[in-house]
DNA sequence: CGTCTGTCGATTGTCGACAATCGACACAAT
DNA sequence: ATTGTGTCGATTGTCGACAATCGACAGACG
């Protein structure tokens, strides 16, 4: 076992791929990488000390996920985000988390909703000590908390999708710091109606809740995320 | 020009990538490449006349496709069908196709009622010619137009992907000859409702029209479509 | 002055060779 | 007989070099 170098040999047992494609979807999702920034693998393979073989393998799966857009034999841009986009992003997210909350209380368990009281108090907690990051994460644990008990991989799949592209945005409009306690509250009544098997209730406030921050995310943006 | 080779200069403007991807694709949502088949990169570029590069990327579209499925350093296999699996893709494609169609009422326009009747009329006179293959063919047309019209990109690109698997899983299963006169009458009702902008009633005829076919197919499945 | 044409540079697409990894099998030790 | 171990073969992972393609720009021509 030779460690000469400890960054790259401590989480080895993945393809260089894989790695790559994650520290690149993280730099895309965190806004780190601004829309329309243009990915030469030739520039990324040297600063990442690969061949273009890996990198090329990662851009592509960034392609599927529709995080980049490559036009063949000219380039690979970060996407661009216009308000059409967010706008189906934010309906077709609105569906599935509303199919994984149906889909919750049809086969329903005293455990999953602990697990989300669980989330709500670490979230109250978070939005006390004014922790906006932490808020943003444990938000974000908390939807995809709900579509994992939904038990549907292929659901779940879809939804990690369309989730990440939801984070960019975010990241790219850095959410306002609207009183994070009331982030917080809407989550509860969510629970209350899981904990009730009031499926109609549960699906209305879930619609309600996507469509809120969809409408405010929508209204605020400025096309153009990015230079032209 | 220089055309010594015929078959592969004809549509040569497609890297070949994208090529061979449609042909690996086509092969397996038609049944030609059973699940759990293994396929093997350096038998698949032979035979393709091509290298392991674009046959790679070829491979690693279909597995974010979900139709194969690739373990590191093991191999790439058709990806298995279980009886979950069909149960979550026929309960996604019900959300998904709902949605659209909710989305078509919402702005509706009689074009759209045309082009959906036109289908109709096709379907059945395929249906009364005894045509099973053109029946088939015209009630994919029909869904994915049924996408298409909810003019929503984001639901098109995750149909796709559904309606992909869903069409394997009726290759695999060569679908009984129920009357075929009866599959084109199903869609009638559809098309009405959405003429008549009914939301609820349309809503819930795709649900039951997307259940019924998603019963009948899981009913009658053997669990490996392939060999063991 | 406008338009067409050809060359150039930058980038992706493709190739063939080599390295890394994993499961299976044979074989030895207990 | 069982368990551990080492080697081997098959397959994927990675690399560096070369080819193909496209847009932009310059220059000739009307």
């Amino acid at each position: 076992m030779k460690d000469t170098n400890s960054l790259l040999n401590q989480i080895n047992n993945k393809p260089l791929r894989e790695r790559i494609l994650d520290i690149l979807r993280d730099a895309i999702v965190s806004g780190d990488l601004k829309p329309g920034q243009t990915l030469v693998e030739t520039e990324l393979a040297a600063r990442f000390g690969v061949s273009r073989a890996p990198l090329r393998e990662a851009l592509q799966i960034l392609n599927n996920e529709g995080l980049v857009e490559t036009i063949p034999y000219h380039g690979t841009t970060v996407r661009r985000l216009t308000r059409t986009d967010i706008e189906e992003l934010y309906s077709l997210r609105s569906v599935l988390e509303t199919f994984a909350v149906r889909r919750i209380i049809a086969h329903n368990s005293a455990e999953n909703i602990e697990v989300l009281r669980k989330l709500y108090d670490d979230m109250l907690a978070a939005a006390e000590a004014g922790d906006l990051a932490l808020v943003n994460s444990i938000d974000r644990a908390f939807h995809d908390t709900l579509l994992e008990l939904s038990q549907h991989s292929l659901l779940l799949s879809t939804w990690n999708v369309v989730s990440m592209r939801v984070r960019q945005v975010m990241a790219l409009l850095n959410r306002r710091n609207s009183d994070l306690r009331t982030i917080a509250y809407n989550h509860l009544p969510i629970i209350d109606a899981i904990a009730d098997n009031d499926e109609e209730r549960a699906a209305a406030l879930i619609q309600k809740h996507v469509a809120a921050s969809g409408d405010l995310i929508a209204e605020g943006w400025s096309e153009n995320g990015g230079e032209p």
